[in-house]
DNA sequence: CTCCAAAATGTAAACGGTTACATTGATGGC
DNA sequence: GCCATCAATGTAACCGTTTACATTTTGGAG
């Protein structure tokens, strides 16, 4: 079942039939649908790879993704799918790759199959990507700023830095953060919103920041590690919203009451946040949002090319506040005890 | 660039190219090595499309899921995106469909594109996708069993069954359970599981048995529902884990203590069942084994077609026992009140 | 050295679309 | 009635591979 098929049947060209199916010249009404009711009578189907051969485009968007954590990455590939299928775009997905070499492995496959990247690679050196992708593929990072690349990404300087001074505002001073991977952009960034919050309320103290991996893991050991402190902190700031959790329940075994004896915050706005006690206050992130505009971007760059100007955007945020802060805290002396 | 290009560049015929990058056919050591010298200094990479025309496949599986919460999307996708990268294929990706008919336009807008489909549609007729898919095109099913299709599921009903039978060891009767939306297939099993362990056990009250639809709030409404129950279940089992969380939310909130008044358990083992508290008893499904198995079920399909035994995969379950059941629940006379 | 089978390589026809260019037919101005 | 113009349609080249078949080369037997 070809086109040849097709124009036969109606008695037309094979160019009619193309014309008529891509409506991209004048073809007569009357033709026009008789040679529509042939087709689909004969349910044809154009083919994709002898399409994509003449016309060298393949209406597939790849998108590469590290290997990233559950809320996260359904969200923006539910951006990303909608917005997609608006555009009439297919998406070829490959996440969960662990280090740069297999990302750029898996990129490297992708060549000639997709008209424009998507690439998310918050830990990975930016400057091995473009020598090794086909300069003129349309290429969007996201959640990776970069001023050689259109780029879109999360405000979380400035969710950082909000929800610090908010921290601050219910009195806090003593306002301890746990850290994301160290080579992660985004984490890079909500570190540099807290310290600069910080630094404005008076605050030096580097001894308030604990490593962590965004996993609960890590945020369940930077809270307890945080307990033994002698001066103990009156809130803990995580950089994402699984390692508040994590925090959150290591507070919970030790006895620890929350928002009473520590204020907790985290970031991302996952589901979860609203149902865990206390409910966590954090800063939310639209991710969804994040995946269909990243998406628009790269369309965009597909199909008006090499605008001299980056494309970049910045998603804002917003402090969603729960009761694992609400409550002033009480009882204890001067507050930066 | 093209297979031309290189051809010409290396002093031989374009077949001759072809047999060297593809290995198919008999090339004495010293051309090939050349022609390979040639090919990677050229940076020659062959145009897929055209490859695709010509050997009529695209070494890409569809993968077309419903809209399905967080946690499992990615686990199931990261699965099936290992297992493909292993095998040397592409997946194509579309999730968050609402209704059947937006899932086949996709299935549709994918003809032509994929050598096979994997599709989870836990609540859909099966019957009308077959006849939409073109029936040469191997077909694997996600958690939805079929005798028509190959197909793999989780062992809902082992793990429900296995989950009500421990409940009921640590002497609960009267155990509640939060049902999963009406038309999944998941949610059917889970029920059934439960229902055939309560008969075991002699407990055949209908009136234990609440609506829900996968998502925390429905949880949390049941819970709460639960709570106003003459005599109050001891134990609530939640057809997933996200229920799971929302009935400890309005627990907790209600000042009800778990596990000493109400013993809670969940389904499918989401990472923060670990942490919410008390820590979440749930059956463990390996989801990212699912994905995986689920591929390679579907690159066999495609590699040795029209077996005329359908394949079928269960995926088994374990109990995780953690704090939320661990206690025996104590001072409530005649454990079946 | 000749001859033949097998191995290595080349030639050209698919694969199924799109589209530049050619052709045909209709319309209207003169 | 003639010709320029333009809309509608047809013809065939092209996109870059793979591969059946044809041809050349190779090596060993006789």
């Amino acid at each position: 079942m070809t086109i040849h098929d097709v124009a036969a049947r109606a008695g037309v060209s094979v160019a009619t039939v193309s014309r008529v199916l891509n409506r991209n010249a004048p073809v007569r009404e009357e033709t026009s649908q008789h040679v529509q009711d042939v087709a689909r009578r004969l349910r044809y189907v154009p083919n994709v790879a002898a399409r994509s051969l003449s016309i060298r485009r393949s209406n597939t968007i790849g998108v590469v993704l590290p290997n990233v954590h559950g809320e996260f990455f359904s969200e923006v590939i539910r951006g990303v799918d909608v917005a997609a299928r608006k555009a009439g775009f297919h998406i070829l997905v490959s996440g969960s790759h662990s280090d740069a070499g297999e990302m750029l492995a898996v990129l490297d496959a992708m060549r000639g199959r997709v008209d424009g990247l998507l690439v998310m690679a918050p830990d990975v050196a930016i400057g091995s990507l473009r020598e090794q992708i086909p300069s003129e593929l349309p290429l969007v990072l996201l959640n990776a700023t970069s001023v050689d690349h259109d780029a879109i990404s999360i405000d979380n300087y400035g969710g950082a830095h909000a929800m610090t001074a908010y921290l601050a505002s219910l009195g806090h001073t003593s306002i301890a953060f746990i850290k994301g991977p160290d080579p992660n952009a985004d984490a890079r960034e909500r570190l540099r919103g807290y310290r600069q919050a910080m630094k404005k309320i008076g605050v030096r103290d580097r001894g308030l920041e604990c490593p962590g991996d965004f996993t609960e893991e890590t945020g369940c050991e930077a809270a307890k590690a945080l307990l033994q402190r002698a001066p103990r902190p009156t809130a803990i700031f995580a950089a994402n919203d699984a390692m508040a959790v994590g925090a959150l329940s290591a507070l919970s075994e030790a006895g620890v009451s929350v928002p009473a004896e520590v204020a907790v915050a985290g970031f991302d706005d996952i589901r979860v946040g609203r149902y865990v006690t206390p409910s966590l206050t954090t800063v939310h992130v639209d991710i969804d949002e994040l995946g269909r505009r990243a998406l628009e971007l790269v369309v965009d760059a597909i199909d008006r090319p090499a605008q001299g100007d980056r494309r970049t955007e910045i998603v804002s945020t917003s402090l969603v506040i729960r009761n694992s802060t609400k409550i002033r805290p009480r009882g204890r002396k001067g507050g930066s005890q």
